[in-house]
DNA sequence: CATTAAAATGCACTCAGTGCAAACATTAAT
DNA sequence: ATTAATGTTTGCACTGAGTGCATTTTAATG
């Protein structure tokens, strides 16, 4: 029952408990963050992180299930928003461009310099690329499960699997002409659009 | 002046220190694959893989940098034959119609239950599974690349680049839809050209 | 056969990650 | 307030991947 109660009631209380628990999460994050900034990802060890966060190194597996995940977790919560933002569109506009929309303005709440550092730091470990990458793959699926939920005929899914593709694609070589680029003005959200386009074109 | 030499004269001799060592990589990749298999990828040990290859668990370092790079060294052998198919594709034919075709005729010469088993096998590593979805993102790029010799045309690039993500997008999601598939009688080339229709569809 | 360079090996080490059981803190109930 | 139940932290000992280094083995060449 009181299982329930807490899935229906999630803004609630929050005892001691949960608070001190989300606390140290993310004051291990941080932590992490500004470790591996100053001394590199390989340098810096989990008993260092596990030390300055103020646990004991065992604990640290108890928030997070690897080194890889620290950087992971920003990445996964940050996504989550922008799918809840998209759950509350009206079906009567374009999907592509309620999608563009949404993705234009979240990254304009980003702090680009940070964006440019977290970037940097994965290409530093094979594993954190990796992940980074199959964390995109991860976005097409649930992009696409909520486009289904928004625009329910069922013979257009084919077509919006195509789309959550072509849209997280289409973010993917934005942001990676971004980070290429050498022009200082452009700003994230104009090789969004460009990108979008692109695929515009062709549609 | 020896280096040119071995440069240009590619399709040659290939002493027995060559060959010897292409063996054990091949060797390695062989047991490896069978150990997998038979007792799961975290439960076959880079010892054991060592031992009944026939060597020191030091030496395996020297063929592969890692675990998961005994699985990813096949992949990437047989993606690169097909970008050299397409480079010898003349620029009249429509690319999009060209990446199809190459796919297609690839991907059936391959062992299909093979396939399935990499594929499953994949899922049981976090860390194989997202350098698979890297290795995606690698091929697109090389993909592009190939793409912009073969039709020149530099205003085309930005239309190539999306391309390039759409083709490897559609591949994806065929194999993932062949592998969710309780149909046996569905080919995965059918699923391929439903894919790239999907995608030309809306070209 | 002697020389030289590449490849294989053993050894000792670092670090990520896990299982387990004991200690500790929090909450709810009596 | 005491107790019982439950969740969290910790230490300890362990496995397994991956690396650096010094030594030995093996193949290629004059």
């Amino acid at each position: 029952m009181s299982e329930i109660h807490t899935l229906l009631a999630s803004p609630q209380p929050e005892g001691a408990r949960e608070r001190k628990r989300r606390e140290t999460r993310q004051r291990i994050a941080e932590v992490a963050l500004r470790l591996f900034l100053a001394q590199g990802y390989h340098g810096t060890t989990l008993d260092v992180i596990a030390e300055e966060a103020g646990i004991s190194r065992r604990t640290f597996f108890s928030y997070f299930k690897s080194k890889d995940d620290i950087i992971m977790f920003g990445l996964e919560a940050d996504w989550a928003s922008m799918i809840d933002d998209l759950l509350k569109t009206s079906p009567d506009v374009a999907p592509i461009n309620a999608i563009r929309d949404l993705m234009v303005r979240r990254i304009e709440r980003h702090n680009t310099a940070q964006m440019q550092a977290i970037d940097k730091l994965m290409l530093s470990s094979e594993s954190l690329l990796a992940r980074k990458q199959s964390f995109y793959i991860k976005q097409e699926q649930l992009l696409f499960s909520a486009l289904c939920e928004v625009w329910r005929q069922p013979e257009r899914r084919p077509a919006l699997r195509m789309l959550a593709m072509m849209s997280i694609g289409a973010m993917r070589i934005a942001l990676q002409a971004w980070r290429e680029s050498t022009d200082p003005n452009k700003t994230v959200s104009s090789f969004i659009l460009d990108a979008f386009n692109c695929v515009r074109a062709e549609l």
